[in-house]
DNA sequence: GTCTGGTTCGAACGCTCGATCGGTCAACCT
DNA sequence: AGGTTGACCGATCGAGCGTTCGAACCAGAC
């Protein structure tokens, strides 16, 4: 192993991430499976063989697509919880974050939702991490916001949290970024089925902005 | 076309359903693409050729299997409907039967959900025909529970509708069915998450029965 | 016994796939 | 000038794929 280290040079990591990106988005139409290192070729315009030079693997090459984009929701959600105190302003705050870099960036993220069976052994085991971590941090996030408020039994916390990833995840089966939904009124209105439901409650809440 | 035609015997429709939940199984564990042929013809001990007796094409496999099941799905729902008045109780059957055909025909429900896209052309227009049926029927449910409740414009219907798959559709992504989680008790906290949200609504809505 | 037609099978075809290997070529260092 | 190295490519390998085809099996009817 170690054969070609990864040199690591500025150009070497911009034309891996124009690959990988390339690489999501054939993998997000086609599926890992049905997708060829071919079809990559194609339309990177790189030979077959050229390619294993930036990746050992079709492995290594899907599981680099799903944990950079991961990581990158995560770093993101970081950086804009600082500062953020209220419980439910946190997990506003998360909704908006993971439905924008979604709309934003929909064939990672499909990739990630869609193709994570795809992933075998050690590349599984790794993801499997990532993710755990991240659904942790919002059961964390739902909890205190359950503490906070008159949030009473209504499911127990991990069934919520997963619920609430069905709600988000789901997008990218329907949603097409451009149509008459905005992303950030999408956002919103997620994060407010979930807290409030579809019903709704009298007021409380956050935001007094509405009209449309 | 038309060259074998289905001849419905008793006991070639029995036989056509045996190999349609194995293939079920594996088409849920490995995914469409990666699944072959001949793990069906191994684990359901039939020769390869002998197969393609039953059907034409892989595709067509594909299609019976998501085809037949979600028929299934809303056929029972049409049956569970009779009768029900409250829009409320609509919703209520229609999650607790989604839920439950789902915990309870897992591989079936995950090949819907996850390999519609490894559908083409004709198999393709059939299901999504099928789903939008289905979807239609959801979303009018909604739109009554929402003028014959307080129910505000929380998120349009089409939003509200593909959220609430999302959050049943995801169930296939964490949940293993015989956990500590009973099906029905998943059910009707998806429904009250829906309906009345993580936060929750003082009173309103249906059972009372709570405790844990 | 033999005919018939639904059912099953072994063997093979043509094709695409992921991956490898030896080689080329410009850029840089000494 | 000679040598090293990172970047890339054409050709090819072996494996597995979906599908086909003709022959065999095996009830029950005659």
């Amino acid at each position: 192993m170690a054969e070609h280290a990864p040199p690591a040079s500025p150009e070497h990591e911009e034309k891996l991430e124009r690959l990988l990106g390339i690489a999501a988005e054939i993998f997000a139409e086609k599926g890992y499976h049905a997708a060829s290192i071919r079809d990559l070729s194609k339309r990177a315009g790189v030979s077959l063989s050229g390619l294993y030079y930036y990746f050992h693997s079709k492995q290594e090459l899907l599981l680099m697509i799903q944990e950079r984009s991961l990581r990158k929701v995560m770093d993101e959600l970081s950086r804009k919880l600082e500062g953020v105190d209220r419980p439910e302003e946190k997990l506003r705050t998360l909704v908006h974050n993971h439905v924008g870099f979604f709309a934003e960036n929909m064939a990672a993220m499909r990739v990630i939702t869609h193709e994570y069976d795809a992933l075998e052994g050690e590349c599984r085991a790794r993801m499997r991490q990532l993710r755990r971590e991240y659904s942790n941090l919002c059961q964390e996030i739902l909890r205190e916001v359950r503490r906070f408020t008159s949030a009473g039994d209504v499911a127990p916390l991990n069934v919520a949290t997963s619920a609430l990833f069905g709600m988000m995840n789901w997008i990218y089966a329907w949603y097409t970024p451009g149509s008459n939904v905005p992303v950030e009124r999408l956002a919103e209105h997620l994060y407010r089925l979930f807290t409030g439901g579809f019903i709704g409650h009298p007021s409380t809440s956050s935001a007094g902005r509405k009209a449309g």
